[in-house]
DNA sequence: TTGTAGGCGTTATCAG
DNA sequence: CTGATAACGCCTACAA
């Protein structure tokens, strides 16, 4: 048995006829070594698992396939959970933490992580790389939202607005950092030129197309629109387009719309927004995790920050 | 260790005091079992995988979110890979056959698979659904993709159109069912009315909005361009017209356009496409795997056919 | 270079 | 209702 193993796993001392047979009849055998088995015995899975807070997104899924490209290289499977909810947060981080055993590290994606909740995951042993959020336990792949999103403001301002409107995350509160940031951004490009914040502009929109579509919908009811909108993502930015245009509105015309991400189609929409490397981000955060599997953990916790940039088309 | 395991999975002949003093203590503890060692041990892991040709596009993040919804219903993990070529086909399929093991069941889209394959999967113990390709062993989910097709081709033509072009799928031939059936149904949409096909007309995009737009290119490079094209899927469609945008034409004034899908965003386009339910496909196939986890597998296949319309919008 | 034995953390069986 | 005990399939010493 123990000449098996090692042959299949192309380990030393086997003699080469040994090995070329063993492999031989297990091919025949469609023989694959049972990974349940293996884990057990050696205390690692071989597999990441990632969280997002969203699947059906184009930055998630762009961002979960950087993740899978760099897993296989490096022969990593990859188990892919969704925390849409508090209550679904609450259940992954403290109550089925399934995942803490079943995979070898994780990557996480703007989900909430108290400090009491890092420490707890840390003391039993999780690897996490978080992306958005930074935790005290953890190493973390930010952008500076909150630069990123004064850019856009700014840009807005400079156009002369000063009747401003955003488009934000999810309607309750999950307390995802992301939107939280790109709030105060907004809010502090407000400041900065002395217009006072409305909370009437303020709507959330969900993260999607159909959101964004609701939430300009909303904004263009109100007795004083503004002039200008800034959406949190990309595809809110579409939908507020697309509501635009149904009630005969044009951008920048009407209203100025600027968005976040610089999506695939963004350019055909002549979309202005921020841009961030969301090629890079999965990629890079796969291999973090990867180097955080060696280390024992103990040293200060890598902060990598990504770079974004201002997209100025024909919307703002 | 026989009362604990029995107390922690809510199993009966368990003392009410024990259990809750069991509980509780594994609370303290953050115990959690190690899926694992119960996976040795019962010989189910507790997860689905789910393999698609591409991540980063709309089609397949919607349907992956639908499979994991209802995957978590059930307490089942997934599993997802990437098999974005040949070679990753084949080392998926008769290489590495991790997957086998490490999940209970497999969730296949559009990715070939040859009979000889299909048993020896099948004889392997292997549970797999199929979405858009069928085997002779395992159940399927699929389109009538030729028909589809053909409502996209015969709307074109009925306006008239007679020089269509075909802004098809990869440009290495993977042998994906999909475009090659949608490919079919497109020649035959055109031979229904005495059309000769040009293979000039028929240009790879890949799937993804860049491919399309390059495409589009290549398709007015021609002497005699297309007055009409057809696109596999929205996203090259999008990068189509974004191409025409860019080069002073519109839809369908100079040329037609009709996709495939109806993304999100289609409809902001104005983009004429044939729809089909994304949604309610991942979740399908997730419960029809879950199902086949019950029976013997030894009953005739089953075979589902999902919906798809034709929607009339602006650009055909 | 090969083979033997113990253990990884569960679950299931069976005796108390 | 509870507690021993033998799998589950593999890997890592260590012995041959």
């Amino acid at each position: 048995m123990a000449t098996v193993s090692r042959a299949l796993r192309d380990l030393p001392n086997v003699a080469p006829s040994t090995r070329e047979r063993v492999q031989r009849v297990a091919q025949q055998l469609d023989y694959v070594a049972n990974p349940s088995a293996a884990s057990l015995a050696v205390g690692r899975t071989g597999s990441i698992a990632a969280v997002v807070p969203m699947l059906d997104s184009w930055y998630f899924a762009k961002a979960v396939a950087g993740i899978e490209a760099v897993l296989k290289e490096s022969n990593f499977d990859l188990l892919l959970y969704a925390v849409t909810n508090e209550r679904e947060r609450l259940q992954f981080v403290t109550g089925r933490t399934d995942w803490l055993r079943r995979s070898d590290g994780l990557i996480m994606f703007d989900i909430r992580l108290s400090d009491d909740e890092s420490k707890r995951l840390e003391a039993n042993g999780a690897k996490i790389v978080t992306i958005g959020t930074c935790s005290p336990s953890f190493p973390s792949l930010m952008l500076d939202e909150v630069t990123a999103t004064r850019a856009a403001v700014d840009h807005l301002v400079a156009k002369g607005h000063r009747r401003i409107g955003v488009i934000t995350g999810d309607a309750e509160d999950l307390g995802y950092r992301v939107p939280i940031l790109r709030l105060e951004g907004f809010r502090q490009g407000l400041e900065a030129v002395g217009i006072e914040q409305d909370p009437e502009l303020e709507i959330p929109g969900g993260f999607s197309t159909e959101g964004g579509r609701e939430a300009m919908a909303d904004l263009l009811k109100l007795d004083d629109p503004p002039t200008a909108v800034f959406a949190m993502s990309d595809e809110m930015a579409f939908g507020a387009l697309d509501q635009m245009r149904s009630q005969g509105l044009c951008a920048p015309d009407d209203i100025a719309v600027v968005g976040f991400d610089d999506n695939d189609v963004s350019e055909l929409f002549g979309l202005t927004t921020v841009r961030q490397d969301v090629d890079t981000i999965g990629a890079t955060a796969a291999r973090m995790i990867l180097a955080s599997l060696g280390n024992s953990g103990s040293d200060e916790p890598e902060r990598v920050l990504s770079k974004t940039s201002l997209i100025i088309r024909r919307t703002a």
